[in-house]
RNA sequence: GCCGACAUAGCUCAGUUGGUAGAGCAACUGACUUGUAAUCAGUAGGUCCCGAGUUCGACUCUUGGUGUCGGCACCA
């Protein structure tokens, strides 16, 4: 005789075992409708779980969380259906959910094209129609094995080799005549799944290992209703017009060519950003007491095979020779920096020693990696050492953490991602090294409050760091800031300095960068901003414009005025009409318009307008030069936003 | 690198069964001297990504490259 204790603490007696659907059924058929799963005493279970005792039970529909992992997790399965029907030669592999959906692989003999999307979203459209029961059966494992051995379902078989020895059943879920295995939850029908979309095609390797077959994956988006589908659409509509490719076209920041894929060819206008940048990181360098060096850009290969950079990435280096000699183009700058440290003898007084540089590096990144000037093959890093003891790596990390901060939020980046990348299996250095310095990282994480995930295996050889990650308009995430531990590589190349009891001491190293790359940094910003950058950035930060000629000598006189103050201006004395000049100005999202009629020559003004349509009015040229001056020191902020 | 798609004027894109290409915007010229998101008219602009093949004839078909895009793998 359960008695099942609701969320609203109101109480259901049952003289028999009861379902969450049953229980939801009791409340209201609307409910038992929208029913997904359930939760009893916390846990998410399927709507077909049964409860025999009392406990809290929670009715998951759409609207929760987990409901709609839920509803994505099942079109996963409808995939499946569909395609079988469709291919019955066809073999699934997985289908997990993913951020706002799903995706299935699967291995087919037929390649399925985006006229088959079309076809399979139909098919499953009509399957979901018939509202059909959802069946789940607990089965055992050596039944389950059968099943699929049945079926060809090989994928499944290797899923199923690789499950615990301890687990004796597995939970199949039938979809009418197609079998599916999972841990489940999933809806109890498919009235549930209506708001759907297939997106679209992709190969992926089995198992995420490029060794094994590349399979083929069809990827979709779900939503618990119509409205929250379409708005996703709309989003990703209006995610598309952020893209820093587009914008770097229209905004004629930089371009690319054939001639030097991954390279960018900057425009005036985006190297100006580009220089406001780098200025501003450089003076923000020396009051963090780091000390700016240039270093080669060809370096003999010996260095290379001495860092051990040669070894593990020769492939990825490009090379040249000159006179018998190999060199190749740096890939890094960190074996530079190192040759600067090693000139003279260092004592323990000199650290932490703090170098930084604005280094221009080459990678031959896989062609498919390449990616807008996110991910280029040359780049300028933001790259800094930091020489120092063993024992100061918590406080220099805790250091860079808030320098980090204060730069993202001059650029209005408050959404970042930290993760630590641990000891991986391939390493160097003592574990007693690798314990101290994870621990450094992860305290000088906590002692910043940060909210911060682990990425097992995932540091370099030479030693753990933290990840500062931003995401683009389509909420891909990429890595910018990082600060690393390095065991190995001072000690590879002879770095050494004299300790406190006169003994020779090879220092730690930290790798660190808050940019990451001039190149990601910039497509990110871009695409934050949707290109309107906020004024301190803006490659020009006003246009001035005249109404008629009459005005053209004022207008130039307050220009020069202006671009002595500092100020990047544009004179836009064409004979064109206000209105067009101003939609002109507006597209090429100049933050302030000054329009020069005969009022403002009249009384010594200029009448500004920002790019987002604000009338600020008229004002004498001293009272916009202290406004702009103003807005440029608070940085970060975005009047378009 | 792997799977798939794509590549036409400066940009965004049309181009029907193979008969050497069009539009809008931008550019240029002229007129208009204009008050807060597009004045009007005219002119010019293309090795249809590159190479080979099929064909009387290829932007179109076949094939080999290159690049880009969406993923996967990679990312010192």
């Amino acid at each position: 005789m359960p008695i099942i204790t609701l969320p609203d603490s109101s109480t259901r007696e049952f003289d028999h075992a009861v379902s969450i659907l049953d229980i939801a059924m009791d409340i209201g058929p609307g409910l038992a409708k929208a029913t997904v799963a359930g939760r009893i005493d916390g846990r998410l279970v399927d709507a077909c779980e049964l409860i025999t005792r009392d406990a809290k039970v929670e009715i998951v529909t759409g609207k929760d969380d987990a409901g709609l992992e839920i509803i994505r997790h099942s079109f996963a399965h409808l995939i499946g259906h569909a395609i079988k029907q469709l291919y019955p030669s066809a073999k699934m592999a997985i289908g997990p959910t993913i951020e706002n959906g799903f995706y299935y692989d699967l291995d087919c003999e037929e390649q399925i094209t985006n006229d088959d999307l079309v076809k399979i979203e139909k098919r499953i459209t009509e399957l979901v129609k018939k509202d059909y029961d959802v069946i789940k059966k607990m089965t055992p494992v050596k039944q389950a094995r059968e099943i699929f051995q049945q079926r060809g379902e090989i994928y499944k078989l290797e899923l199923i080799d690789g499950l615990d020895e301890s687990v004796t059943e597995v939970g199949l879920y039938h979809h009418e005549e197609y079998v599916d295995m999972c841990r489940g939850p999933h809806v109890p029908n498919t009235r549930v799944l209506r708001s759907f979309k297939l997106m679209n095609l992709a190969g992926a390797y089995w198992r995420g290992n490029s060794d094994n077959k590349m399979l083929q994956r069809i990827y979709g988006t779900a939503w618990s209703d119509k409205k929250a589908l379409k708005a996703y659409l709309k989003r990703l509509e209006e995610a598309e017009k952020r893209d820093h490719r587009k914008l770097g076209k229209s905004l004629d920041l930089f371009h690319m060519q054939e001639e030097a894929p991954g390279m960018v060819f900057w425009h005036p206008n985006g190297w100006a950003l580009y220089q406001q940048i780098e200025q501003y990181m450089r003076k923000k360098q020396i009051t963090h007491g780091y000390n700016e060096i240039k270093t080669p850009q060809i370096v003999d290969r010996t260095l290379w095979e001495k860092s051990g950079h040669w070894d593990k990435f020769a492939d990825g280096m490009f090379t040249t020779g000159a006179e018998n000699r190999d060199y190749a183009v740096k890939p890094m700058n960190c074996p530079c920096h190192i040759q600067v440290f090693n000139q003279g003898l260092r004592s323990y007084r000199d650290l932490p020693f703090r170098l930084a540089e604005f280094g221009s590096c080459h990678r031959n990144e896989p062609s498919g990696a390449l990616h807008g000037i996110m991910r280029v093959r040359g780049f300028v890093q933001d790259d800094g050492h930091i020489f120092c003891g063993e024992k100061d790596i918590q406080t220099e990390v805790a250091n860079f953490i808030s320098f980090l901060h204060e730069v993202y939020d001059d650029f209005g980046f408050t959404d970042i991602i930290y993760k630590l990348s641990t000891r991986p299996e391939q390493r160097v250095g003592s574990d007693e090294s690798w314990d101290k310095a994870e621990k450094a990282l992860g305290d000088a994480l906590d002692a910043a409050d940060l909210d911060w995930g682990i990425l097992p295996g995932e540091g370099a050889f030479y030693g753990p760091k933290i990840e500062f990650s931003l995401r683009d308009c389509l909420g891909r995430v990429w890595q910018c800031g990082t600060i690393q531990a390095d065991f190995s590589m001072p000690e590879r190349l002879d770095a050494q300095f004299v300790n406190e009891a006169g003994n020779r001491e090879t220092p730690v190293m930290l790798h660190r960068a808050i940019l990451g790359s001039f190149e990601r940094f910039i497509g990110i910003l871009i695409e934050h901003h949707a290109g309107a950058l906020p004024a301190w950035l803006a490659p020009k930060q006003l246009a001035i414009m005249n109404i008629t000629d009459k005005q053209a000598k004022y207008c130039q006189d307050i220009a020069v005025n202006l671009e002595k103050n500092g100020f990047r201006v544009i004179q836009d004395l064409r004979n064109e009409k206000i209105g067009f000049k101003i939609r002109e100005r507006t597209l090429q999202k100049v933050p302030y318009l000054l329009v020069v009629g005969d009022n403002e020559v009249e009384n010594g003004t200029v009448a500004v307008r920002t790019r987002s349509g604000e009338d600020l009015g008229a004002m004498t040229l001293d009272a916009f030069t202290a406004y702009l001056q103003s807005e440029v020191k608070r940085k970060g902020r975005n009047d378009n936003d």
